[in-house]
DNA sequence: ATGAATGTTTACCACTTGGTAAGTGAATCG
DNA sequence: CGATTCACTTACCAAGTGGTAAACATTCAT
């Protein structure tokens, strides 16, 4: 654009001046820079909210940049959404497999749900805003996420059994727990209605308190502090 | 609706002929017609993904009837949120001055949710909406239910102090109680992602389960079965 | 009846939307 | 080296978007 780069060998500060890698690995690496942008986006505004043109905007690009990775709008909502899945499943997936039993696990995975929340709170707006849309990308994310869940539900199955957490349906007990934890970690807006700043410091206290919740809810026998 | 009006003179077939009442009485009506079908679309589809011009062609309307009773999009939008409170607190204000004490009352307000997102669900819907809208639409509906916050707020501080009601703050506990209902009531695709059909049977089992739930979370005294 | 107020429509506008077509400069490959 | 593929841009479009202006019909007050 300005600079008159001929031989780029030492990395011109510019944007996009400096070839990094391969062109397959800076291919991808663009692919990843607007998959992230667009969650973000997603997440916090909405997909009916971002257009092409602002989401290329803020990247430096241009809207066909975008439409050449993906041929509309709806297959990168598609991408966005099997991206999101992933790092859900990355973020996720050390809680389930190590933590131990019973309610440790259970307050594991609720404490890895407010880490995100914390750290990323697009991806869980993300969620909300994919189930929120319905059809297609309802079903593509649940398709995604299927083995997760099944995951859960069967370690609650197991918990039941073994007599450590309250006997009931698991998949509905999933649900329960699933929409206690992702509201308290993210309608902030009910916390402002209830005269709950959410800051850092009330987060942590919204985590305790709803751990209590989830742990008199759930466990099998009444625990004594 | 058809017929059997004074003299419509000759009924021109096309609707909207018949006056049905005084002037001002059939533009009340029409007003209230407009917030119900935009309540409607933006408690379902959402604000974004609804356009004026569908909306008013759904009544038989044209885009600039609506933008007569309201100067804008968003004024219409603080139109429906204050229609939409209004009917969120009538149908809970008899449950909430009614039912009796402790744990009794708690369960015939999630009642009255579940019944509420069973024959309205857009109702629930745009609440949701709202709050994902953020900025002066979320303002204004913590104001509207302002009212109605404190009482819940207050009937648990009581509750507690009366040691029916496990003790907490009175606000975190309402948020956990809040996500679970409206989580359980109204989050379809994730009911469906753990194999839960959401049909009118499940829906009973669902309530009874959350209420379980909810039961465990919050009485004070281990509640024999 | 007459004139004003009211509710609604047709016409129009500037702007944004997702998407297409064609062109461009650089990296890659024969 | 030359040809080609690749990643991307500029130019453009038809279909909407919320909103304005003005005309029109009906009802109400006088």
């Amino acid at each position: 654009m300005a600079a008159t780069v001929t031989a780029p060998r030492k990395g011109s500060p510019s944007v996009g001046s400096p070839p990094a890698g391969s062109r397959a690995q800076r291919t991808r690496e663009t692919e990843s820079r607007i998959l992230a942008a667009a969650l973000d986006s997603f997440g916090t505004a909405g997909y009916d909210a971002t257009s092409l043109d602002n989401l290329a905007a803020g990247l430096g690009l241009s809207k066909q940049a975008i439409l050449y990775h993906w041929p509309s709008k709806a297959a990168l909502l598609d991408a966005v959404i099997d991206r999101a899945c992933l790092d859900l499943i990355v973020a996720f997936d050390g809680v389930l497999t190590e933590a131990g039993e019973g309610w440790e696990r259970v307050e594991a995975v609720v404490r890895a749900v407010f880490r995100v929340a914390l750290r990323r709170p697009e991806l869980l707006g993300f969620i909300r805003e994919v189930s929120r849309l319905g059809g297609d990308a309802s079903a593509r994310i649940i398709t995604d996420l299927e083995p997760f869940v099944a995951r859960a539900r069967d370690y609650l199955s197991r918990e039941m059994e073994a007599g450590r957490i309250r006997r009931c349906d698991p998949g509905l007990l999933f649900v329960s727990a699933y929409a206690a934890v992702l509201g308290a970690a993210t309608e902030v807006e009910v916390l402002r209605a209830v005269g709950v700043e959410p800051t850092m410091r009330s987060t942590v206290v919204r985590r305790r308190e709803l751990l209590a919740f989830l742990r008199a809810a759930m466990v099998a026998e009444p625990a004594s502090s």
